[in-house]
DNA sequence: GCCGTTTTCGGCCCGACTGTTTTCAGTCG
């Protein structure tokens, strides 16, 4: 495992770092890239997140805690390495990041750590960081029973909880007891979030039932669904229904078989979970509010918290009723909204043109949505080809004719096929005299369409293999005479990043790569992918005209959308890419183009948007 | 802890729901 060779390789000035991911092994873990020490931004949006957290767990001054995430968002966002500021002691520039959390930053990059930290964590056992995860606690409780019950672990919260002291509290009762136990029961059984294909098809489950019963006016998924995230947390469904229909639908919501328990329900919302363990929510509004609401359901959070800022420097309130006026005292009228009848409406009067879900992440959008009209993001109809699919010639399913025949049927008009290399033994990779058969194969069934007057073609690619010195799994011979190349990671993965860096750099250089496939190699909510910061991959990409894979597989979803800002600053051409390894995983092309939107990527940038002709020159330019 | 051209102090987004309370604190999104 790659942690123990890091932990034994940095141990010196490492320790504190490492700890952290014993804390909050969810999270990215930070990690020293060089002795000089040297933090991406991600790793310092990560400790000042963790600090926050331990600071509400600590009793603190909730906006002081605020603060330290705000820092951390901005950092994480931010296109420039903070490293470069460090020196001239640039860093208050940021915008939201005072002299303390500066200090913090400078000691970070001189020491190695950051001192309010490391007395954080002295004061703060790591088990309380779990007992977050409950449901329905939240710091203040997870405070108050540590603090008077004397306990930190989850075995003896739960032992508490059934013995009466919870209960016994002052604000607590025997329903917080049994909820608590509830929900711990759930974490152990359920993980909290759950890949977004998996949340789709609970949602238009969801969808499907309630669309045409009577009184529901409008209906639609809101929530980080909505905005295309990888993961989902809980499942939100917001309708728009006249209040007297209400008790209806949500009796017709809770009584659904694919309900197990209803964990609330009041005049406007109700929350359930489902047998797959997921939580749903769903909200009933007036329909003339529905606009209003579906903005602020859908969120995010950040997003909203930076259109609620913008609204009240202009004089207005926005709430999930819509827009108010406010008099010279700040106070307003909750009952007459200022008119608007969609979305659209709202952000007009905020100054500034709709936008997208997926971008609501307040990363950069309200500027750009203010300066521009629209993001012209690509669309599912815009792509033309499937790159990077599989064959029985190594570990697909289905025959190259088959997969041709797929991706016919479903209206594309190219298969770049791309089996394993022949070090990936594992997946039937191919060696050298397969390759060429396999090129044979190819010629024959181009030459079938042809004669059949049918405009579809098959393209020669190979997912090579990228060794762990960064070559490519063929002699220069062999590769050019493929049509492209997808050059993928598939073994030690867990190499330092330092390592990585170098691997992935002159695979995005070598002139025959004309696309880095699933960059850092993660299975999302099982396996983190590589430690490598890939800012620097995508400039180096860019320049060299090799693109980037988005990989639509659903565990995949790699390269990740939060590059956007960088990827789209640097020119950085992608390949939405289904890694198909059967005529159903073609079907995935849904999920990498939300991926792609979500990372501002626009057609002209998306390679497999081209015509075969346009697709077939560029290959040939690449060469 | 951060911020500011009404501010260097006093705010910091806001409403529904829950469970515990006889009026509210905590959580959630």
């Amino acid at each position: 495992m790659y942690f123990e060779g890091f932990i034994n390789e940095f141990r010196p000035v490492q320790d504190s770092i490492y700890e952290s991911l014993l804390y909050l092994p969810s999270r990215c873990v930070p990690e020293k890239l060089q002795s000089d020490m040297n933090y991406t931004n991600k790793d310092i949006a990560a400790l000042l997140e963790e600090i926050g957290i331990l600071l509400r767990l600590d009793g603190a001054n909730d906006f002081k805690a605020i603060a330290f995430d705000r820092a951390a968002r901005t950092i994480e966002s931010l296109d420039e390495p903070v490293s470069t500021l460090i020196d001239d002691r640039q860093v208050t520039n940021i915008k939201g990041i005072g002299k303390s959390i500066a200090d913090d930053i400078y000691a970070l990059f001189e020491t190695g750590e950051i001192p309010a930290l490391i007395s954080l964590r002295k004061k703060v056992s790591e088990d309380l960081v779990r007992w977050l995860d409950i449901s329905g606690m939240g710091p203040k409780k997870v405070y108050k029973i540590h603090k008077e019950l004397g306990i930190t672990t989850l075995e003896e919260l739960k032992a508490k909880c059934e013995d009466g002291s919870v209960a016994s509290l002052a604000g607590m009762g025997a329903k917080s007891a049994e909820k608590i136990l509830k929900s711990i029961a759930w974490m152990e059984q359920y993980a909290e979030r759950c890949r977004l294909d998996e949340a789709q098809s609970i949602a238009d489950r969801m969808l499907a039932l309630l669309e045409h019963k009577p009184g529901v006016k409008e209906i639609s998924v809101a929530g980080s669904i909505r905005r295309n995230l990888e993961t989902i947390g809980d499942i939100d469904i917001l309708v728009g229904a006249d209040a007297s229909d209400a008790p209806a639908l949500f009796e017709t919501f809770t009584s659904d078989p694919g309900v197990v328990e209803i964990l609330g329900q009041g005049e406007t919302k109700s929350s359930v979970r489902t047998t797959e363990g997921r939580q749903v929510d769903l909200r009933i509004v007036k329909p003339s509010q529905f606009p209003a609401a579906l903005m602020y359901f859908t969120g995010s959070k950040e997003h909203n918290v930076a259109l609620r800022q913008r609204a009240r420097d202009q004089g207005m309130a926005l709430n999930e009723y819509g827009l108010f006026k406010l008099d010279e005292k700040g106070s307003t009228d909750f009952e007459k909204p200022i008119d608007y009848t969609s979305e659209a409406d709202i952000y007009k009067k905020l100054g500034m043109s709709w936008v997208p879900p997926e971008l609501r992440e307040d990363r950069g959008e309200v500027d750009f949505f203010t300066k521009n009209e629209k993001a012209d993001l690509v669309e599912l109809s815009d792509i033309q080809g499937v790159l990077h699919a599989h064959s029985t010639w190594s570990d697909g399913k289905y025959s190259i004719q088959e997969m041709a025949d797929a991706c016919l049927d479903r209206g594309y008009s190219y298969l770049g096929l791309t089996d394993h290399s022949r070090t990936a033994a594992y997946a039937g990779g191919l060696d050298v005299g397969r390759v060429q058969q396999q090129w044979k194969e190819i010629d024959a069934i181009n030459e079938k369409f042809a004669k059949n007057g049918v405009n579809f073609r098959v393209f020669k690619g190979i997912e090579s293999d990228i060794l762990a010195d960064g070559s490519l799994d063929y002699s220069d011979d062999i590769l050019k005479g493929f049509d492209f190349i997808i050059a993928s990671v598939h073994f030690s993965l867990d190499m330092p990043a330092e390592k990585m860096h170098e691997r992935l750099m002159r695979a995005v250089e070598n002139p025959y790569t004309t696309i880095l496939g699933h960059p850092t190699g993660r299975l999302l909510l099982k396996r983190d992918g590589s430690k490598v910061d890939l800012n620097p991959i995508i400039e180096a990409a860019a320049k060299a005209g090799t693109a980037i894979e988005i990989n639509a597989n659903p565990w995949r979803l790699d390269l990740d959308w939060r590059y956007g800002n960088k990827a789209k600053d640097a020119g950085l051409l992608t390949a939405v890419c289904p890694d198909a390894h059967s005529t159903e995983g073609i079907d995935d092309m849904q999920f990498g183009v939300k991926i792609a939107r979500k990372a501002k990527f626009d057609k002209a940038r998306v390679l497999n948007t081209k015509s075969v002709d346009e697709i077939e020159a560029h290959f040939r330019a690449e060469k």
